[in-house]
DNA sequence: AGACAGGGGTAGG
DNA sequence: CCTACCCCTGTC
């Protein structure tokens, strides 16, 4: 999510350990470097696109949501990447997610190319293992966070959290050091394919408080239980749509 | 220019 | 509930 760029029509992701490229034209979606299996759990193709947005779709205020911005997937990006990349965004801004994830890859993971493109693949859970270089690649107060969680965690357990209900789920998740509520869910959402999930970050507080709670004073834990329960299933598609919106109103 | 608040959050007081 | 955390950016 966070190792995108587009050259000319393509986009080109490196994911984990691997670089691929895709581009979309009249409907059709062309790619290379992965296989088609890939790519449709990646951006979660599988799922019932129109059945999904007739889901959610419960007022005005997404309706609209949803007539702009439609087309927008929610990825399964690869479960460790993505719980770091989460890790690393707590009072920080994209452009520093990507400093830091291209730094730890520089550091700990292997070169990688593919179409004349190089880069590093994200390392592996265990191998980021040197406090300085962490720091070094700009982490801040995230650095220790990092370093306990790549300790902690590895493949089966990440592996593990997908067959488990959703509380547990999230549970489990946030006994690990630095990860809260709002990562937790991110994680669940982008990478565990819990699409109920419905992270709450500053944006969604704002929006979500002007559009359903008339400004009020209102606890996060209730916002979150909220968007869970008024948009169901699919919650975290409608967090997406409205986190758009949000993102683009003043 | 140089200080200062605040950022897609969490843990600890 | 409120603040420190590391560090970069936007603003006065």
């Amino acid at each position: 999510m966070f190792r995108t760029y587009k050259e000319g029509k393509w986009h080109y992701v490196t994911a984990r350990d691997r670089i691929f490229r895709v581009c979309q034209s009249a409907g059709q979606l062309e790619f290379q470097g992965v296989d088609r299996e890939f790519l449709t759990s990646y951006f979660a193709l599988d799922e019932p696109y129109p059945h999904i947005l007739a889901e959610i779709n419960r007022d005005s205020f997404i309706n609209e949501a949803i007539r702009k911005y439609r087309g927008m997937r929610i990825v399964r990006q690869d479960a460790w990447e993505c719980l770091i990349s989460f890790l690393c965004s707590s009072a920080a801004n994209i452009p520093k997610i990507k400093t830091n994830i291209e730094g730890m890859s520089q550091f700990f993971g292997k070169e990688i190319c593919a179409f004349g493109a190089e880069g590093y693949a994200f390392p592996n859970p265990g191998t980021i293992d040197d406090y300085d270089k962490i720091v070094q690649a700009k982490t801040g107060f995230r650095a220790k966070y990092i370093q306990a969680v790549n300790d902690a965690v590895d493949e089966a357990f990440l592996a593990s959290l997908k067959k488990m209900p959703y509380p547990e789920a999230k549970k489990a998740l946030k006994c690990l050091p630095g990860v809260g509520d709002k990562i937790a869910d991110c994680v669940l959402l982008f990478s565990l394919g819990f699409t109920g999930a419905f992270p709450v970050d500053t944006w969604m507080k704002k929006i979500l408080r002007k559009w359903y709670f008339n400004n009020e004073d209102v606890s996060e834990q209730q916002l979150q239980d909220f968007g869970m329960k008024y948009f169901g299933k699919y919650a975290g598609y409608a967090q997406q749509f409205l986190f758009m919106a949000a993102r683009e109103s003043p």
